[in-house]
RNA sequence: GGGCAGGUGGCAGAGCGGUUGAAUGCGCUGCUCUCGAAAAGCAGUAUGGGUGCAAGCCCAUCGAGGGUUCGAAUCCCUCCCUGCCCGCCA
């Protein structure tokens, strides 16, 4: 949702902003509807006031033991006008609310502009790319392999999109995850979460899933849905409040499974667990002051980073130019994966600042001390990491061409009790 | 899943058809008193929206959505949620 009144003021400059998103003036058509629901309005709670009135009256002469019958006769016929005027107020309304929220955030300032991903700019880069004579297995090849991972087994039991993962690589993907989740909570300052995977609607609408991209998600036949990304609950939590005393950013990590429809990837990454219908992912979550969302930005993306670093894994970071940044953010790093088998870089993690976007949709308020108004809040979230794609990257960039083993990093020692290598089993 | 009891302001808790956006208490803010503090007293203290230069005025909101009525927090219907008991089950 958007600010009305800052679009009234100004709407050349919301014009201009969609307009590097590639969008057409969208302005006028709002402006159209807004005055027209204004109109209908002012006009309806004239009416309802005078309703309002008129019943008191009728309240006073009755009991006095008057006669009130004009009275009533006034107010029945303002009732059809009001009749009229709600269902034409709703209308436009609802006309108003769908427009509003089917557009996307405003993009920051020193947000690259660009149509597609051509144009977005590396920020930095850390580590340098594993050269190799022979090409590098990829991981389903590693995988199989080892007689650690089943696509077969995963068609079987659920169709294209899954994985059946075992024994030590199995554990491998538990190991990237509990590393990711201690080092947020210990080192980070997050708090960890534990949310339901199943939300409704209003849920959906408030991180902006829904009206827009219902086609990507699961939903349940009790009208729930299977969470695409923990971002969504864990933004939720705060929706329909009014934080008082809020100056410190809230940080909130969670590990849960996401579930995507990937509707549109028809043919993308069909290989391997690049992308699935489902797949753990670590979601780091800040809910913050306005002024604070930059510096807080900047912040978790450094703390995706960490994770990269810890596990000695090649990566770099970019920043997202206009066109290609997902609906809700007003900025975007994304970091990138070095991934030996495609000899690419791939995304592992994405940070986005949402700015105010998603909090006017869940009424996310906090109100500062002796202030008299609530302002939104700011909401941000970031990957901290994908895990499948991160076991992705450590199983390709800890292949031992030798026997077709994976080293175990040393940032996983800890978790993966006592094994330092993945090897074939008997 | 069955039965019972509930959902009111930051919290507790009245109201059960009319002037109640809502008593009272607590909390919070300001003032008075005090050397200061406490206590006490006084005043204020929801959210969203419309209108206006502003002061202000107006509308909506008592879980959500419908309905009855001149008028609903109060009556009726549907749904959601919470608590307790029974059943079932990781």
């Amino acid at each position: 949702m958007h600010d009305l009144k800052s679009l009234r003021d100004n709407p050349a400059a919301f014009d201009a902003n969609w307009a590097r998103r590639g969008l057409p003036p969208q302005t006028p058509a709002i402006l159209e509807l807004d005055e027209k629901r204004r109109k209908l309005q002012t006009e309806l709670q004239t009416a309802q006031s005078r309703r309002n009135e008129a019943s008191k009256e009728i309240g006073t002469v009755k009991s006095k033991g008057g006669d009130a019958g004009a009275l009533m006769a006034e107010v029945a016929s303002l009732k059809d006008k009001m009749a009229t005027l709600e269902i034409q107020e709703k209308e436009v309304a609802d006309q108003l609310t769908d427009v509003l929220s089917a557009l996307p955030n405003m993009v920051a300032d020193d947000v690259p502009d660009g149509e597609d991903e051509n144009s977005n700019v590396e920020v930095r880069i850390f580590g340098t790319p594993k050269k190799s004579n022979s090409a590098v297995p990829d991981h389903v090849a590693i995988g199989e392999a080892l007689g650690m991972m089943d696509f077969d087994a995963a068609a079987k039991v659920a169709g294209a999109r899954f994985s059946v993962n075992k024994g030590g690589i199995a554990r491998l993907h538990r190991a990237l995850a509990q590393l990711m989740l201690d080092t947020h909570t210990t080192e980070h300052g997050y708090t960890e979460v534990d949310p339901p995977l199943l939300v409704n609607d209003e849920v959906m609408y408030g991180t902006t899933q829904l009206p827009k991209f219902r086609d990507d998600q699961f939903g349940t036949t009790d009208g729930r849905w299977l969470i695409p990304t923990s971002e969504v609950v864990l933004t939720n939590l705060v929706r329909d409040e009014i934080l008082e005393n809020f100056e410190e950013p809230i940080r909130m990590t969670a590990m849960t499974p996401c579930f995507r429809k990937e509707a549109g990837s028809a043919g993308r990454d069909t290989r391997g667990i690049i992308r699935q219908h489902q797949f753990y992912k670590v979601e780091m979550v800040s809910i913050t002051r306005p002024e604070d969302s930059e510096a807080e930005h900047q912040r978790m993306t450094e703390c995706a980073e960490n994770i990269l670093k810890k596990l000695e894994l090649p990566f770099r970071t970019i920043v997202l130019c206009s066109g290609d940044m997902g609906f809700a953010a007003r900025k975007t790093y994304d970091l990138e994966v070095w991934v030996p088998s495609q000899e690419k870089f791939r995304e592992i993690s994405s940070c986005s600042n949402c700015g105010d976007i998603q909090s006017r949709r869940m009424k996310a308020r906090f109100k500062r001390p002796g202030a008299k108004d609530t302002e939104f809040v700011h909401t941000l979230n970031g990957s901290g990491l994908a895990v499948g794609r991160a076991l992705v990257a450590v199983m390709e960039n800890y292949y031992d061409p030798e026997d077709g083993g994976i080293f175990v990093p040393k940032a996983l020692l800890p978790y993966m009790g006592g094994v330092t290598k993945i090897v074939k089993a008997g």
